[in-house]
RNA sequence: GGAGGGGUGGCAGAGCGGUUUAAUGCACUGGUCUUGAAAACCAGAGUCUCUGAAAAGUGACCGCAGGUUCGAAUCCUGUCCCCUCCGCCA
C-alpha cells in the first residue's frame, strides 16, 4: 500500500509512476474522500470532548446528572454515533482503494509497458549447443514423471512425480534449503499453506487477483500461491526490534496457482501446473537497505543455477511488466535445450515498504524514536519443477539417461537415472 | 466436538460503572549523587488520528465488532484467539 499523505501531497508524481505500471490514479476521488474524513473527525472529536468535559465533572462531583445534561448528551451520543458511521465508511472506501494500487517502480526501473522492453543484464554459459528432448519425453521414457496420474487424479496441470523422479526433487529442494541456512544465513521456516484473507491483502495478493488463488469459502482459508505470503505475515502488526534486522528467511513450500487465464499456452509438461514445489528467500531489510540486500539474493539464486550447471541469464523487469506489490524485479531465466527455451525459475524483488504498510509491520531505529516501515524483499531460490525440467533436458545422455549435477550425488545417492 | 478458565502498556500483573490522568513491579530514557559505575532518589516514557508553521492541544485505543448508559477496561450480545480437562484423531 501506498502512504496516503504522500500521494496526496504530490499527486501527480505518482499519477505518472503509476501509469508506467498500467495503472490509472483517480487523485481526485483519494483526495475527496479524505477531505470528507478529516472535517467529520474535526466534528466528532469536538463533541467527544463536550461529552467527555460534562460526564467528568458530573463524576467528579458525585452528583446525578440534571435533566438538562441527559436530554443535551443524548443529543450529542447520537450525533456523534451518526458522523461516527460516515468517519468509518469513508475510512473504508478509501482503504479499499488504496489496497488496489500497485506499487510504483523504482527510479532504477526501465521504462516499458510490457516484456518487449525487459534488458538482459547477465548471461552464463552457452544456450544453442547441446542436443536434447523436451523433459515431458523423458520423463515418461523414464518413468519419472507422470502426467496422465496427475491428470486422472486431479486434472489437467496437475502431475505425478515417482520414484527417482521425486528423489531427485527432494535432494534439489533440500540441499538449496542447506546452502541457504548453512552459507547464505537463512532461518528455515515451515509456515502454514493456508492462510487468512488479512494474510493475503498484506502481501498483494488480494483484493485484485483473487481470481489466481484456490480458497476454502468456508473457512475464508486461502491456498498460497507462494510462500512470500506467508513469510511476509510473520511479523503482522508487531514492531520488530532493529537489532534483529536484516531479518532472512527461507522455506520450501507448496504453491498453488489456478493459471487459468493462460489457458492454451504452455500446457505440455510440468512448467505451468497448479502445484508446485518452491523455496523462497525473504527478507525484512532497514529502509533504503534494500538495493544490496537485492543483489546478494540475485547472487544466491545465480550460485544455485551455476552449481546446477545450468545456462542461466538475469532479466531486468521493466515498469509495464514489474508484479502489483513489486518496486523492482529481476528474473532469473535457465535454458531447457529440450524444449528450446528459457525457463523461468526465480523472480527477485524488492517491495519496499509496500507490504510492511499492508499489514502493519514496523520497526523503531532508535529508543525513543517513531516507528518506521522496514524494506521487504522476496525471491525464489530456485522453483522446482522447471529446475527439475532443467537438470533433466541437460543431463540427457545419448543413451537415454540422466547425468544428475555433482551436486545432488550427496543427496540423492546415485549419479545416473539409467534408462530401463 | 463437550465442559471450564482467560485475553489489560515492551514484559509481568492489579482494576470489574464516575478521583483510571490504567495502580504496582521489572525493563527502558533523562537527571541528581559519584573519580567512574552500581545502588538510591527525582522525572519521563506507548500506538494512532485530527487541528497547528511549530510549540502544544483534541480524540480514539484494555483481543475484535456491536449494544446498554449522562458516563464503559469494568455491564450485555456476538466473534476470534489462548490455556486446562474430557472425547476423537494422524
Amino acid at each position: 500500500m501506498i502512504s496516503l499523505e504522500k500521494l496526496i501531497s504530490s499527486p501527480d508524481h505518482y499519477k505518472n509512476l503509476l501509469f508506467l505500471k498500467n495503472f490509472q490514479l483517480d487523485v481526485n476521488l483519494v483526495n475527496n474522500l479524505s477531505l470528507d474524513r478529516k472535517k467529520f473527525i474535526t466534528e466528532s472529536d469536538s463533541l467527544k470532548h463536550r461529552r467527555n468535559y460534562v460526564s467528568k465533572l458530573i463524576g467528579d462531583q458525585k452528583r446525578k446528572p440534571t435533566k438538562e445534561e441527559i436530554s443535551e448528551m443524548r443529543l450529542i451520543g447520537d450525533k456523534i454515533k451518526n458522523i461516527d458511521q460516515s468517519i468509518n465508511s469513508l475510512e473504508v472506501s478509501i482503504t479499499n482503494y488504496l489496497l488496489t494500487i500497485p506499487n510504483i517502480p523504482d527510479e532504477d526501473v526501465p521504462e516499458g509497458l510490457d516484456e518487449s522492453k525487459n534488458i538482459e543484464v547477465k548471461r552464463f554459459g552457452e544456450s544453442t549447443l547441446k542436443k536434447s528432448k523436451p523433459h515431458w519425453e523423458i520423463g515418461s521414457d523414464l518413468e519419472i514423471i507422470d502426467m496422465s496420474a496427475g491428470a486422472s487424479i486431479s486434472g489437467s496441470r496437475f502431475y505425478v512425480l515417482r520414484g527417482y523422479g521425486s528423489r531427485l526433487q527432494r535432494a534439489i529442494s533440500s540441499w538449496m534449503l542447506d546452502i541457504h541456512v548453512d552459507k547464505n544465513g537463512y532461518l528455515e521456516i515451515d509456515p502454514p499453506y493456508l492462510v487468512k484473507r488479512d494474510t493475503m491483502i498484506g502481501s498483494g495478493n488480494l483484493p485484485k487477483f483473487e481470481e489466481n488463488l484456490y480458497h476454502d469459502t468456508e473457512t475464508d482459508l486461502w491456498l498460497i500461491p507462494t510462500a512470500e505470503v506467508a513469510l511476509n505475515a510473520l511479523h503482522q502488526g508487531q514492531i520488530i526490534d532493529p537489532l534483529r534486522l536484516p531479518l532472512k528467511y527461507v522455506s520450501r513450500t507448496p504453491s498453488f496457482r489456478k493459471e487459468h487465464t493462460a489457458a492454451g499456452r504452455d500446457v505440455r509438461g510440468i512448467k505451468r501446473v497448479h502445484q508446485f514445489e518452491k523455496v523462497e528467500m525473504f527478507r525484512y531489510v532497514e529502509p533504503n537497505h534494500d538495493e544490496f540486500a537485492l543483489e546478494e539474493m540475485i547472487e544466491e539464486a545465480t550460485y544455485l543455477c551455476k552449481e546446477l550447471e545450468l545456462v542461466y541469464r538475469v532479466i531486468k523487469l521493466c515498469t509495464g511488466d514489474l508484479g502489483f506489490q513489486s518496486s523492482k524485479t529481476y528474473d532469473i531465466e535457465v535454458w531447457a535445450p529440450g524444449s528450446k527455451e528459457w525457463l523461468e525459475v526465480s523472480s527477485i524483488s524488492t517491495c519496499k515498504d509496500f507490504q510492511t504498510r499492508r499489514n502493519n509491520t514496523r520497526y523503531r531505529p532508535k529508543i525513543g524514536s517513531n516507528t518506521k516501515f522496514p524494506y521487504t524483499l522476496n525471491g525464489s531460490g530456485l522453483a522446482l519443477p522447471r529446475i527439475l525440467i532443467a537438470i533433466l533436458e541437460n543431463g540427457l545422455e545419448s543413451d537415454g539417461s540422466i547425468t544428475i549435477p555433482k551436486v545432488l550425488v550427496k543427496y540423492t545417492g546415485w549419479e545416473k537415472i539409467q534408462n530401463k
